[in-house]
DNA sequence: CTTGCATTTGAGAATGAGTTTCAATAGCAA
DNA sequence: TTGCTATTGAAACTCATTCTCAAATGCAAG
């Protein structure tokens, strides 16, 4: 945690940013959440703590974040982006049920190199990549079958 | 074409919906679209053709569409869904160059399979996938590279 | 062809995530 | 301190998308 929040410090140094007492407490809650989470849940969450920021505030830092490299954007669900922690976890795919919204998260090594040779033939310096897969998970088919769709 | 029509055709008659004339227009736009396009491209173009829809009535449609299998949502760019067509097409993935906005499609039989793989092993019906890869293109790192970055 | 009922449409209002504005404030270097 | 730049918050704004609702239309059964 300590080292992520170093990064992010460089990061905005490298760029004559300032590391303001905001930008920290947008950035440990950031780091102390696990899963996915959106701007909002962060603003309400700082509230609740009784951190005083505004959203416009946790918008901008969460930009500089994903910038940085320590978070990076995830399915864009019901027209919100919601974030997840990249610095020091694996890098793991999405598969997003459209009946019941629940996430299953799925990771798989030949995938990840199939991706990295196919941004080496076209001469791409890939930042960041995504992959969703959008259908119905085994309890919702399950379900679907039953009441006969 | 004809067959895509009928393929829509079915899938609102299957759930009580009417093939309307306006239905009609935006179908038939889509198909005639090749790459990606928006909402806004659609109703725009259908404008300047002459044809009486409205952009409400766009924004179902599309929708409709998805569902039918015709077409589907990719990149989620500047905050706007763009469509592409699926039906009888080779499914395909995509580069985002956040540069530029070059969009380079690519394809790979191994990712697709490993895909599938992927939803048996989790009992994942899936009605879409995508795979986005941001990065920066080869263009705009040569030129980055030039200007001292 | 008429009647009845459900679906669809368009215009404009509403929504809501995200961004911008701008004046006040804070960080930092000299 | 001084001066400059970056940052902040509140509120206004943007803009894609969705919703509302009254009018229009499609279709099935008489």
């Amino acid at each position: 945690m300590v080292e992520a929040r170093d990064r992010f410090r460089s990061h905005l140094a490298r760029r004559g940013l300032r590391y303001t007492a905001q930008r920290r407490l947008v950035t440990d809650a950031t780091l102390r959440r696990e899963g996915h989470y959106d701007a909002d849940d962060l603003y309400e969450g700082l509230r609740a703590a009784g951190s005083e920021v505004s959203r416009a505030t946790v918008y901008r830092t969460l930009g500089l974040l994903r910038d940085s490299g320590l978070i990076k954007e995830v399915l864009q669900c019901r027209g919100r982006a919601s974030y997840e922690a990249v610095y020091g976890l694996e890098h793991h795919d999405h598969m997003l049920c459209v009946e019941c919204g629940k996430v299953i998260e799925f990771r798989d090594d030949r995938i990840e190199e199939l991706q990295r040779r196919i941004c080496r033939r076209h001469g791409f310096r890939a930042l960041e990549h995504r992959m969703g897969i959008r259908g119905i998970c085994k309890q919702c088919a399950a379900a679907q079958k039953e009441s006969g769709d």
